[in-house]
DNA sequence: TATGAATGAGGATTCATTCAT
DNA sequence: TATGAATGAATCCTCATTCAT
């Protein structure tokens, strides 16, 4: 078969897709290292062998998890792209939340894969910090630099202050991958809840006015 | 050697934490499955054999560092226990997210251990669930509740708006285990920050006004 | 300690039994290679080490048992060493299995614990062939070959007909290690069985009268 | 390939037989606990994972070793299920005793792979007492206590005479494991010397007569 | 392409033996 | 002598990877 036979090309691309689909199941529920490939092969219904025509190493399959996560990441952001109005900013956080959130959640088999392995693994680390968080993090320094309340520029960076919106994400999917049913029964309420919280504060007047 | 020779007791003591120091190191660099004994028996500059005089499996090495861990929290709660102050509940808050960020960061190497497996392993999962997280979230739901900012209390349940301090501190926690060198850097401030952010809210002013 | 000081020696020849009847103990139970110094030791009730200073290997503690049996042997035999009576061969006979299988009786669990590295260990098959069954073979043939009675005579080898004799011995006694309830009950009457036996025939006059 | 494929089903029969015969070759000669997987893979001429393939672990393979034996045993009674004719007795005897001879000497590596750990397991005692010995104890009980001469029956229990078969026979198959080459060489002879034994009696005239 | 039997390197665990106390 | 903690070689078993079909 050439590679530019479309329709192998098409076909192929199923094999891998399938394969991958497979890999996730199966990482997500025992890990990148528990996994063997006997496990997911048989989650993928080929036999082991015809995994390593389309992936290299079992390692390779793990990246490519991380690809078409990319990938699926790069489609959204695409779309979300739209300039952050300044007319009603609080709007376009709180849509901007809604996508990101059931982004995370169309893919929680995903991130449940990768994210132990990328806290595992020092280079997948360091692949993840540079790039993918350091650079999303340069765009939102300045978005979210001129917008932050005065008594927080006083106080700490910019730059530590931009991070606590991943954080609260980031937070909430770990406890979601831990299995909190709270969570899980109401992710869709957490964008709204961010956004009042980070737009009207957390806790009632009253205690707030006790601040010095 | 008898049990209850005291002095025979303290050895042991001391060999089994000097084996748990490395584990807990071990385990933080290569995650539970990828670490081997040799790389343990020798972070801790013993025989592979050794090792197994002090735990019976590899795994329960990993339930170990858990129950140290569990220890620590224990004696860091008895301290902490002090009621929450009605007068100033702001300056409670910030103490306990002092003390909570200050012990997160004595045990990073811990976490960086515990968590991962964590995520992967669905019967330890479930411990840490019904063990650790829900028992604290019992507490904290009255504790809380009462002081929400009524916005809030109006969109979202308790039981979630409660998730939202845990799962900021787990989130930072998570990009320091990232390497994030900002979070790292900056991990004192974070009281702070996030005192201010629930209590005076994140974005300025005029980015609240434009609510509705 | 001098070798010569009697009190010590005789000390440590009770510790060296000691140790041995957990040796046998523990060999009879699980066998050669399946038994732990460790379970030995905890048998004795002495520690692992001290099993060291009297024996200088596992492999010693085997061969102490085997000498130990050697010598009960060497003993029994110097008793019934006595002439066999020309007069009454049938008593003399009667009286010798009834002395052997009682012996073999005491010495159960050492046969237990040393018959089957017997048969798994070449070299020690060997030695026990060469040092222990021929000679007695060369002490029984002309023993028993003068009074064979004449068509066993006619048909097989003197050599041969002596071993029916030991193998019955050493049948039984394998069918009572393997826990045969009826072979143990009745160990006493075995003397009496095999002297019938072989001097009358085991089958009834009717069968017998059927040859040829 | 699917588990009904008649080829693929021969070919892993074929990989398991081979298999097979090189651990009884080596239990035979080093014992169970001695043997090492590579020992065994070396013989088979396979590597060591393949026998995993086949069997899940080390005592899996002396359970087939166990199967394959009994299966054999199966196949030849059914042949020797003829009739005790009662015409002849005696040429019914000698004719089993050749049989079961025969099969124990093709069998030989066999029962040197097995009697030892069947000495040494508590379990396996059991199981071959139950399964195999007290089975056959009961189909030879009515069979042979007819016969018994009435001196033996008189004396001792049915249940014990019928012992003193295979007893015999199974002290010879010891001595031959011992690697007493008389009885190796003179194997064919012992069914005619036992069955001469048991219906003529072993001493010479002279010497029953003596008796009481 | 697809298969799955075969491979063998690698890792957890055991245990005979040593040695400092 | 006696102890038992420490050692590390040896062994069972797993599993990523290869390759003949």
């Amino acid at each position: 078969m050439r590679k530019s036979d479309p329709i192998a090309v098409q076909l192929a691309d199923a094999r891998k897709n399938q394969i991958l689909d497979a890999a996730t199941q199966v990482f997500a529920d025992r890990g990148f290292h528990a996994a063997t490939i006997k496990d997911i092969a048989q989650q993928a219904g080929v036999a082991d062998g015809t995994i390593y025509l389309y992936f290299k190493t079992k390692a390779d399959l793990f990246v490519g998890i991380l690809d078409r996560l990319n990938e699926t990441e790069r489609r959204a952001v695409d779309l979300s792209a739209a300039v952050p109005t300044e007319a009603d900013f609080r709007e376009f956080f709180a849509t901007y939340m809604r996508k990101r959130l059931s982004l995370l959640e169309e893919n929680l088999r995903t991130f449940q894969a990768v994210i132990p392995e990328l806290l595992q693994n020092r280079e997948l680390r360091e692949r993840y910090l540079t790039e993918i968080l350091e650079p999303s993090f340069r765009i939102a320094v300045p978005l979210i630099g001129k917008r932050l309340q005065p008594a927080l520029k006083r106080k700490v960076s910019v730059e530590l202050a931009v991070r606590t919106i991943p954080s609260m994400v980031l937070g909430m999917l770990i406890l979601r991958m831990l299995g909190d049913p709270t969570v899980e029964k109401s992710w869709a309420e957490l964008p709204d809840l961010l956004t009042t919280m980070l737009f009207d504060g957390f806790w009632s007047q009253s205690q707030r006015g006790k601040k010095k």
